[in-house]
DNA sequence: GTGGTCTAGACCACC
DNA sequence: GTGGTCTAGACCACG
C-alpha cells in the first residue's frame, strides 16, 4: 500500500490533521482493509507524501499506539496490532458511525425536515463518487 | 419562549459553545420556529440560564447579527431579523443538513457498511426522542 | 500550590521529562495530595518555572487528560478529574510501586545478594531526605 | 552454558534489548556465576536463540568489551575478562543495586506509603520464583 | 488569560 | 533505516 493510498487529508478542514489520520486508520482497521501485522508507511515517508510535518504524523501514530490499534517494533516501522483489532462485523462497525448519524438526525429534527427527504439525500450521497 | 427552551448546550461536546448556539438559532429560524421580529433572551439572562460566561453568548449573538440573522434594537433585546430570514422551504432547508450527511456518508463508505444498514440506523435515530 | 512545589524534574535522567511529569502527578493524585477539582499550574506558568518548552508540559497534560487524571475546562486551566481519581487506599496505592520493586528484586536475585542486606539498604533509603 | 541460560530478554520492556544484555552479564560476573576465562555464546548463536538482530548482540558485546568485562580472543568466541572482574564481595555488589532501590524509595515516599508495607512487598518479591 | 495545532529543525536511541 | 524527544516560535480557538 503506497502512502497516498493509505490516508487522505484535507488541510482546509477544521478537524486537525492528526485527528483525521487517527479516524481514518481506525475505520480502515475496522473494515478489514488493514489487517493485523500489516506494515504502515513510516513517519517520514508519509510526512513527505502528505506534505506535512513529521511530528504531526508521529503524534497520530503515537495515539493510535496508545489506543491499541498500532504496535511499535523497535527500529522498524509500525504495524497494525494483533490483539482486539481484527476486522469487526458490520453489526459492530456501524456503532462507529452512530455519532455522525446522531448529529445529522438532531439537526434534521431541528430543521423540521420530513424523514423521507433526509433519507433520500443520504442515499444519494452514499451513491456518490468515492472521495 | 423561556431561555432554556431557546437553546440547549452540551458543555461536554467538542463543538464550542458559541458555535452550538449559532447553529441552533440558524436552524430554528430556517424552520420557522423563530420568526422575524421575535425577541430573543438577553445576553445576561441566557448566560445565567445556561451557566455560561456572558461573553460567550455575546460572541454568538454578534456573529448572528453579522450573518444577518439577528438585529439589534436600541434599548431592547435583539430580535430576529426581517429580511432574508423568513422560514425557508424544505427544499432549501435540506441544504443546511448536507454537510453533516456528507460526513456520515464518507465515513460509512470507509467502513464498507451496506447502504441498507446505514439508512436503517438513520431512520431509527430520526424517530428517537427529541433531544 | 506553587509551580515549583507541583513537580520536580531531572533533566539529566534518561526518562523523558514529559513522562516524569506524568508519573509524579499520578502519584500525587493517588496519595491524595492532589484532590478532585484542584487546579494545576497552567502550561505556560509551569513551563517557565521548570525552564522547559511549553509543548513538553502540554504533552504531559494531554496524556494525563487521556488517562482520565485531569480534566480540561475550556478557556480555563485544567483541574484534577473527579471520576475514579480520588485518593486510593494504601493497599491499592502500593500496586503502583510494584513494578519498581519487582525490577529491584530481579536484580538483587541475579546479584545473589542476601535478603537482609537488600532490605536493609531499602530501609535506609526510605529514611533518607525528601528528594 | 547454553545460549538460553546465558541471558533472558523481554522484548516488551521499555528497556532496550542491548542494555538488558549488558546489565545481566555485568550482574552475573559480579555474582561470580561467570568467571574469568568463561566462554560466552557467539553473536550469531545468541542472536538466533533470542530471535534478535545480530547487530544488537554485537553492540552489547562491544560495549561489554569496552567496559572491560569481556575480552576478544582471535578466532574464538569472546570470554570473560580476567582483570578487575572477578566476583565482587556482597558489600560491593550491593552498590549495583542502589539505583533501582533509590528509584523505588523515591516513588514510595511520593505515594506516602508506610515503610513497613514497602519492605513487606519487597521481601515477598525477593522470595518469588526465579525470573 | 487558557490550551491546541502545526512547522522547522536538531539530536538521540534503537535495530 | 526506524520512531522519540525537545526546542523555538507562530497562529488559532475559546472563554
Amino acid at each position: 500500500m503506497t502512502p497516498t493510498d493509505f490516508v487522505h487529508i484535507n488541510t482546509g478542514s477544521p478537524e486537525p490533521i492528526y485527528r483525521q489520520l487517527i479516524e481514518q486508520v481506525k475505520r480502515r482497521v475496522a473494515a478489514g482493509q488493514l489487517k493485523a501485522g500489516d506494515e504502515i508507511p513510516s513517519v517520514r515517508e508519509l510526512a513527505q507524501a502528505l506534505a506535512v510535518h513529521p511530528m504531526t504524523i508521529s503524534k497520530a501514530y503515537s495515539m493510535l499506539e496508545m489506543a491499541g490499534v498500532l504496535e511499535r517494533r523497535r527500529g522498524l516501522s509500525m504495524v497494525v496490532a494483533a490483539q482486539h483489532h481484527r476486522a469487526q462485523p458490520a453489526a459492530s462497525r456501524i456503532e462507529l458511525l452512530r455519532p455522525s448519524l446522531q448529529k445529522a438526525a438532531d439537526e434534521a429534527r431541528q430543521l423540521e425536515l420530513p424523514k423521507a427527504e433526509v433519507l433520500g439525500l443520504l442515499e444519494q450521497l452514499l451513491d456518490g463518487n468515492t472521495p
